[in-house]
DNA sequence: ATAATTAAGGATAAATTTGTCCTTAATTAT
DNA sequence: ATAATTAAGGACAAATTTATCCTTAATTAT
Protein backbone atom coordinates (compact mmCIF):
# COMPACT_ATOMS: atom_id res chain seq x y z
CA UNK A 1 0.00 0.00 0.00
CA UNK A 2 2.56 2.74 1.29
CA UNK A 3 6.23 2.43 0.39
CA UNK A 4 8.75 2.12 3.87
CA UNK A 5 9.37 5.87 3.15
CA UNK A 6 6.13 7.04 3.48
CA UNK A 7 5.24 4.83 6.38
CA UNK A 8 8.19 5.98 8.30
CA UNK A 9 7.13 9.49 7.75
CA UNK A 10 3.55 8.79 9.37
CA UNK A 11 5.14 7.04 11.91
CA UNK A 12 7.55 9.91 12.82
CA UNK A 13 5.32 12.59 12.21
CA UNK A 14 2.85 11.47 14.73
CA UNK A 15 5.21 10.47 17.45
CA UNK A 16 7.26 14.12 17.64
CA UNK A 17 3.78 15.60 17.79
CA UNK A 18 3.51 13.58 20.60
CA UNK A 19 5.84 13.46 22.51
CA UNK A 20 8.30 16.91 21.37
CA UNK A 21 7.16 20.82 21.63
CA UNK A 22 9.04 23.44 20.54
CA UNK A 23 10.25 23.74 24.29
CA UNK A 24 11.70 20.52 24.66
CA UNK A 25 12.74 18.98 21.26
CA UNK A 26 12.93 15.04 20.06
CA UNK A 27 16.43 14.10 18.71
CA UNK A 28 17.16 11.89 15.52
CA UNK A 29 17.99 8.95 17.56
CA UNK A 30 14.71 9.06 20.44
CA UNK A 31 12.67 9.15 17.03
CA UNK A 32 14.50 6.24 15.50
CA UNK A 33 13.82 4.50 18.57
CA UNK A 34 10.59 5.48 19.09
CA UNK A 35 9.85 4.15 15.81
CA UNK A 36 11.54 1.58 15.42
CA UNK A 37 13.03 2.78 12.02
CA UNK A 38 16.38 2.66 10.73
CA UNK A 39 17.81 5.98 12.02
CA UNK A 40 20.15 7.16 9.08
CA UNK A 41 17.04 6.45 6.53
CA UNK A 42 14.76 8.46 9.29
CA UNK A 43 16.87 11.70 8.88
CA UNK A 44 16.19 11.53 5.07
CA UNK A 45 12.71 11.15 5.34
CA UNK A 46 12.79 14.10 7.84
CA UNK A 47 14.68 16.48 5.83
CA UNK A 48 11.64 16.00 3.55
CA UNK A 49 9.07 16.33 5.87
CA UNK A 50 10.89 19.71 7.22
CA UNK A 51 11.70 21.59 3.77
CA UNK A 52 9.86 24.65 3.10
CA UNK A 53 8.76 24.27 6.76
CA UNK A 54 6.45 22.27 5.73
CA UNK A 55 5.09 19.42 8.21
CA UNK A 56 7.85 19.01 10.72
CA UNK A 57 9.75 21.60 12.47
CA UNK A 58 13.52 21.08 12.84
CA UNK A 59 16.25 23.26 15.19
CA UNK A 60 19.96 22.29 15.01
CA UNK A 61 22.44 22.21 18.30
CA UNK A 62 22.33 20.94 21.95
CA UNK A 63 18.67 21.18 22.66
CA UNK A 64 17.91 20.82 18.99
CA UNK A 65 15.90 18.19 17.84
CA UNK A 66 11.92 17.67 15.87
CA UNK A 67 9.04 19.25 17.05
CA UNK A 68 5.34 20.40 14.93
CA UNK A 69 4.26 24.51 15.58
CA UNK A 70 0.45 24.47 16.57
CA UNK A 71 -0.30 25.63 13.15
CA UNK A 72 1.73 22.41 11.79
CA UNK A 73 -0.65 19.74 13.99
CA UNK A 74 -4.06 20.97 12.23
CA UNK A 75 -2.68 19.58 8.40
CA UNK A 76 -4.26 16.95 7.48
CA UNK A 77 -2.42 13.36 7.36
CA UNK A 78 -2.05 13.68 3.73
CA UNK A 79 0.35 16.78 4.05
CA UNK A 80 2.34 13.86 5.26
CA UNK A 81 2.14 11.64 2.08
CA UNK A 82 2.53 15.34 -0.04
CA UNK A 83 6.39 15.81 1.39
CA UNK A 84 7.47 12.56 0.54
CA UNK A 85 5.27 12.69 -2.45
CA UNK A 86 3.22 9.33 -2.30
CA UNK A 87 -0.17 11.05 -2.84
CA UNK A 88 -0.59 8.83 -5.60
CA UNK A 89 -2.06 6.21 -4.07
CA UNK A 90 -5.16 8.50 -3.55
CA UNK A 91 -5.11 8.88 -7.08
CA UNK A 92 -3.44 6.08 -8.98
CA UNK A 93 -5.72 3.60 -10.92
CA UNK A 94 -5.58 0.03 -9.09
CA UNK A 95 -4.61 -1.77 -12.50
CA UNK A 96 -1.98 0.93 -12.59
CA UNK A 97 -3.48 2.72 -16.29
CA UNK A 98 -1.86 5.89 -16.96
CA UNK A 99 -5.72 7.04 -18.29
CA UNK A 100 -8.58 5.65 -16.10
CA UNK A 101 -11.41 7.86 -15.43
CA UNK A 102 -14.94 7.81 -15.72
CA UNK A 103 -14.69 8.01 -19.16
CA UNK A 104 -11.94 5.64 -20.04
CA UNK A 105 -12.57 3.82 -16.48
CA UNK A 106 -10.14 0.34 -16.05
CA UNK A 107 -12.56 -2.96 -15.13
CA UNK A 108 -12.34 -2.68 -11.96
CA UNK A 109 -12.79 1.38 -11.71
CA UNK A 110 -16.10 1.43 -10.74
CA UNK A 111 -15.50 -0.82 -7.49
CA UNK A 112 -12.09 1.04 -7.00
CA UNK A 113 -13.61 4.78 -6.99
CA UNK A 114 -15.10 4.18 -3.92
CA UNK A 115 -12.57 2.96 -1.82
CA UNK A 116 -10.07 5.68 -3.58
CA UNK A 117 -12.75 8.19 -2.04
CA UNK A 118 -12.41 6.59 1.32
CA UNK A 119 -8.76 6.64 1.22
CA UNK A 120 -8.85 10.65 0.46
CA UNK A 121 -11.18 10.94 2.83
CA UNK A 122 -9.29 9.69 5.59
CA UNK A 123 -5.98 11.60 4.73
CA UNK A 124 -7.78 15.11 4.57
CA UNK A 125 -10.25 14.98 7.03
CA UNK A 126 -8.00 13.27 9.45
CA UNK A 127 -5.33 16.16 11.44
CA UNK A 128 -2.22 14.89 12.48
CA UNK A 129 -3.88 16.26 16.23
CA UNK A 130 -6.87 13.82 15.56
CA UNK A 131 -3.87 11.08 15.73
CA UNK A 132 -2.37 12.40 18.34
CA UNK A 133 -5.66 12.32 20.21
CA UNK A 134 -6.49 9.19 19.37
CA UNK A 135 -2.87 8.20 20.56
CA UNK A 136 -3.49 9.38 24.05
CA UNK A 137 -6.57 8.62 24.66
CA UNK A 138 -5.98 4.72 24.55
CA UNK A 139 -3.66 2.09 23.99
CA UNK A 140 -2.23 3.27 20.50
CA UNK A 141 0.67 2.16 19.27
CA UNK A 142 3.15 3.65 16.82
CA UNK A 143 5.83 1.44 17.35
CA UNK A 144 6.55 -2.61 16.61
CA UNK A 145 6.50 -4.54 20.06
CA UNK A 146 9.69 -4.63 21.79
CA UNK A 147 11.35 -8.32 21.40
CA UNK A 148 13.92 -7.42 23.76
CA UNK A 149 17.67 -8.12 22.96
CA UNK A 150 20.38 -10.19 25.30
CA UNK A 151 22.73 -8.18 26.42
CA UNK A 152 26.32 -8.54 24.65
CA UNK B 1 -0.98 0.78 -3.88
CA UNK B 2 -0.10 -2.50 -5.86
CA UNK B 3 3.47 -3.40 -7.36
CA UNK B 4 3.63 -3.29 -10.96
CA UNK B 5 3.89 -7.01 -10.69
CA UNK B 6 0.74 -7.31 -9.20
CA UNK B 7 -1.04 -4.90 -11.97
CA UNK B 8 0.31 -6.66 -14.91
CA UNK B 9 -0.80 -9.92 -12.99
CA UNK B 10 -4.34 -8.07 -13.09
CA UNK B 11 -4.20 -6.93 -16.34
CA UNK B 12 -2.81 -9.89 -18.03
CA UNK B 13 -5.53 -12.50 -16.33
CA UNK B 14 -8.20 -10.32 -17.16
CA UNK B 15 -7.02 -9.66 -21.09
CA UNK B 16 -6.27 -13.43 -21.24
CA UNK B 17 -9.54 -13.98 -20.25
CA UNK B 18 -11.48 -11.99 -22.31
CA UNK B 19 -9.72 -12.92 -25.55
CA UNK B 20 -8.45 -16.51 -24.78
CA UNK B 21 -10.18 -19.90 -25.29
CA UNK B 22 -8.92 -23.10 -25.00
CA UNK B 23 -8.78 -23.51 -28.64
CA UNK B 24 -8.01 -20.21 -29.33
CA UNK B 25 -4.99 -19.03 -26.94
CA UNK B 26 -3.02 -15.81 -26.58
CA UNK B 27 0.91 -15.60 -26.59
CA UNK B 28 2.63 -13.81 -24.61
CA UNK B 29 3.65 -11.16 -27.36
CA UNK B 30 0.04 -10.85 -27.83
CA UNK B 31 -0.76 -9.99 -24.16
CA UNK B 32 2.12 -7.86 -23.86
CA UNK B 33 0.90 -5.80 -26.44
CA UNK B 34 -2.45 -5.94 -25.32
CA UNK B 35 -1.95 -4.42 -21.94
CA UNK B 36 0.84 -2.39 -22.75
CA UNK B 37 3.44 -4.22 -20.79
CA UNK B 38 7.20 -5.24 -21.39
CA UNK B 39 7.10 -8.80 -22.83
CA UNK B 40 9.91 -10.61 -21.01
CA UNK B 41 8.87 -9.22 -17.64
CA UNK B 42 4.95 -10.11 -17.98
CA UNK B 43 6.37 -13.71 -19.19
CA UNK B 44 8.23 -13.84 -16.00
CA UNK B 45 4.46 -12.96 -14.37
CA UNK B 46 2.55 -14.97 -16.27
CA UNK B 47 4.49 -17.86 -14.85
CA UNK B 48 4.17 -17.37 -11.49
CA UNK B 49 0.28 -17.27 -12.99
CA UNK B 50 0.53 -20.84 -14.05
CA UNK B 51 2.12 -22.46 -11.57
CA UNK B 52 0.57 -25.42 -10.27
CA UNK B 53 -2.54 -24.78 -12.44
CA UNK B 54 -3.59 -21.76 -10.62
CA UNK B 55 -5.47 -19.42 -12.63
CA UNK B 56 -3.91 -19.17 -15.85
CA UNK B 57 -3.19 -22.15 -18.37
CA UNK B 58 -0.31 -22.73 -20.62
CA UNK B 59 0.55 -24.78 -23.97
CA UNK B 60 3.85 -24.47 -25.04
CA UNK B 61 4.65 -25.08 -28.96
CA UNK B 62 2.91 -24.03 -32.02
CA UNK B 63 -0.82 -22.67 -31.57
CA UNK B 64 0.22 -22.85 -27.89
CA UNK B 65 -0.14 -19.56 -25.68
CA UNK B 66 -2.49 -18.87 -22.58
CA UNK B 67 -6.14 -19.13 -21.29
CA UNK B 68 -7.84 -19.66 -18.69
CA UNK B 69 -10.44 -22.28 -17.95
CA UNK B 70 -13.83 -22.05 -17.24
CA UNK B 71 -12.96 -22.80 -13.58
CA UNK B 72 -10.40 -20.27 -13.11
CA UNK B 73 -12.60 -17.79 -14.65
CA UNK B 74 -14.94 -18.44 -11.11
CA UNK B 75 -12.15 -17.99 -9.59
CA UNK B 76 -12.29 -14.64 -7.01
CA UNK B 77 -9.29 -11.20 -8.19
CA UNK B 78 -7.63 -12.07 -5.27
CA UNK B 79 -6.53 -15.39 -6.67
CA UNK B 80 -4.36 -13.56 -8.97
CA UNK B 81 -2.55 -11.57 -6.32
CA UNK B 82 -1.83 -14.44 -3.78
CA UNK B 83 -0.75 -16.04 -7.26
CA UNK B 84 1.73 -13.21 -7.19
CA UNK B 85 2.57 -12.68 -3.42
CA UNK B 86 0.43 -9.61 -3.25
CA UNK B 87 -2.04 -10.30 -0.62
CA UNK B 88 -0.76 -8.17 1.99
CA UNK B 89 -2.65 -5.37 0.51
CA UNK B 90 -5.25 -6.28 1.89
CA UNK B 91 -4.02 -7.74 5.68
CA UNK B 92 -1.00 -5.24 6.50
CA UNK B 93 -1.31 -2.26 8.64
CA UNK B 94 -1.21 1.53 7.14
CA UNK B 95 1.74 2.69 9.01
CA UNK B 96 3.97 -0.88 8.12
CA UNK B 97 3.38 -1.98 12.12
CA UNK B 98 4.61 -5.73 12.54
CA UNK B 99 1.42 -6.36 14.93
CA UNK B 100 -1.30 -3.96 14.32
CA UNK B 101 -4.90 -5.29 15.50
CA UNK B 102 -7.78 -4.48 17.52
CA UNK B 103 -5.79 -5.52 20.96
CA UNK B 104 -2.69 -3.50 19.51
CA UNK B 105 -4.20 -0.89 17.25
CA UNK B 106 -2.25 1.68 15.38
CA UNK B 107 -3.52 5.50 15.71
CA UNK B 108 -5.17 4.69 12.41
CA UNK B 109 -6.41 1.58 12.49
CA UNK B 110 -9.57 2.29 13.82
CA UNK B 111 -9.91 4.37 10.08
CA UNK B 112 -8.00 1.98 8.20
CA UNK B 113 -9.88 -0.76 9.14
CA UNK B 114 -13.24 -0.09 7.31
CA UNK B 115 -10.94 0.58 4.04
CA UNK B 116 -9.45 -2.70 4.24
CA UNK B 117 -12.39 -4.45 4.79
CA UNK B 118 -13.71 -2.97 1.50
CA UNK B 119 -10.55 -3.86 -0.77
CA UNK B 120 -10.88 -7.48 0.44
CA UNK B 121 -14.28 -7.63 -0.07
CA UNK B 122 -13.89 -6.23 -3.76
CA UNK B 123 -11.20 -8.46 -4.36
CA UNK B 124 -12.84 -11.78 -2.95
CA UNK B 125 -16.29 -10.85 -3.94
CA UNK B 126 -15.61 -10.11 -7.30
CA UNK B 127 -14.81 -13.06 -9.42
CA UNK B 128 -12.47 -12.81 -13.09
CA UNK B 129 -15.16 -13.46 -14.60
CA UNK B 130 -17.38 -10.49 -13.51
CA UNK B 131 -14.38 -8.48 -14.47
CA UNK B 132 -14.51 -9.72 -18.26
CA UNK B 133 -18.36 -9.42 -18.34
CA UNK B 134 -17.69 -5.63 -16.68
CA UNK B 135 -15.42 -5.30 -19.89
CA UNK B 136 -17.44 -6.48 -22.53
CA UNK B 137 -20.71 -4.68 -21.38
CA UNK B 138 -19.23 -1.45 -21.91
CA UNK B 139 -16.02 1.21 -22.90
CA UNK B 140 -13.98 -0.68 -20.76
CA UNK B 141 -10.10 -0.44 -20.89
CA UNK B 142 -6.86 -2.93 -19.49
CA UNK B 143 -4.02 -1.13 -21.59
CA UNK B 144 -2.94 2.44 -22.19
CA UNK B 145 -3.97 4.90 -24.34
CA UNK B 146 -1.99 4.69 -27.84
CA UNK B 147 0.42 6.84 -28.52
CA UNK B 148 0.72 6.58 -32.05
CA UNK B 149 4.42 6.18 -32.95
CA UNK B 150 6.11 7.90 -35.81
CA UNK B 151 7.15 5.23 -38.56
CA UNK B 152 10.99 4.18 -38.49
C1' DA C 1 12.15 -37.45 -38.29
C1' DT C 2 12.56 -32.52 -38.99
C1' DA C 3 11.65 -27.89 -38.73
C1' DA C 4 9.05 -24.35 -36.74
C1' DT C 5 6.75 -22.30 -32.88
C1' DT C 6 5.91 -21.21 -28.35
C1' DA C 7 6.25 -21.27 -23.16
C1' DA C 8 9.63 -22.44 -19.20
C1' DG C 9 13.46 -21.33 -16.77
C1' DG C 10 18.08 -19.55 -15.58
C1' DA C 11 21.34 -15.94 -15.54
C1' DT C 12 22.06 -11.33 -15.66
C1' DA C 13 21.30 -6.31 -15.90
C1' DA C 14 19.05 -1.88 -14.98
C1' DA C 15 16.37 0.93 -12.06
C1' DT C 16 14.49 2.11 -7.84
C1' DT C 17 14.01 1.96 -3.00
C1' DT C 18 15.97 1.49 1.27
C1' DG C 19 19.70 2.21 4.13
C1' DT C 20 24.58 3.86 5.86
C1' DC C 21 28.44 6.93 6.65
C1' DC C 22 30.93 10.95 6.83
C1' DT C 23 31.59 15.85 6.54
C1' DT C 24 29.58 20.41 7.12
C1' DA C 25 26.77 23.90 9.16
C1' DA C 26 24.24 25.79 12.88
C1' DT C 27 23.40 26.48 17.60
C1' DT C 28 24.16 26.28 22.53
C1' DA C 29 26.61 26.30 26.73
C1' DT C 30 30.91 27.08 28.99
C1' DA D 1 36.37 31.93 21.49
C1' DT D 2 35.94 26.99 22.19
C1' DA D 3 33.98 22.72 22.69
C1' DA D 4 30.00 20.01 22.41
C1' DT D 5 25.77 18.79 20.29
C1' DT D 6 22.60 18.21 16.81
C1' DA D 7 20.40 18.51 12.08
C1' DA D 8 21.61 19.08 6.93
C1' DG D 9 23.42 17.24 3.04
C1' DG D 10 26.28 14.58 -0.15
C1' DA D 11 28.26 10.33 -1.54
C1' DC D 12 27.93 5.77 -1.42
C1' DA D 13 26.18 0.81 -0.53
C1' DA D 14 22.81 -2.86 -0.08
C1' DA D 15 18.52 -4.80 -1.16
C1' DT D 16 14.61 -5.23 -3.87
C1' DT D 17 11.91 -4.66 -7.88
C1' DT D 18 11.59 -4.37 -12.59
C1' DA D 19 13.24 -5.86 -16.89
C1' DT D 20 16.05 -8.36 -20.61
C1' DC D 21 18.32 -12.15 -22.94
C1' DC D 22 19.40 -16.66 -24.04
C1' DT D 23 18.98 -21.58 -23.84
C1' DT D 24 15.97 -25.53 -23.14
C1' DA D 25 11.83 -28.17 -23.37
C1' DA D 26 7.46 -29.20 -25.28
C1' DT D 27 4.31 -29.38 -28.94
C1' DT D 28 2.62 -29.04 -33.61
C1' DA D 29 2.66 -29.37 -38.47
C1' DT D 30 5.06 -31.01 -42.45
Amino acid sequence: MLSKTAEYALRATIYIAQKATEENKLGLEQVAEGIDSPKSFTAKILQMLTQNDRVVSSARGPRGGFYLTGKARKLPVRAILEAVEEENVITKCVLGLKECSEVRPCPMHMQYKAIKKQLRQMFENTSIQQLVEESNKGAFFISNAKTRKKKG
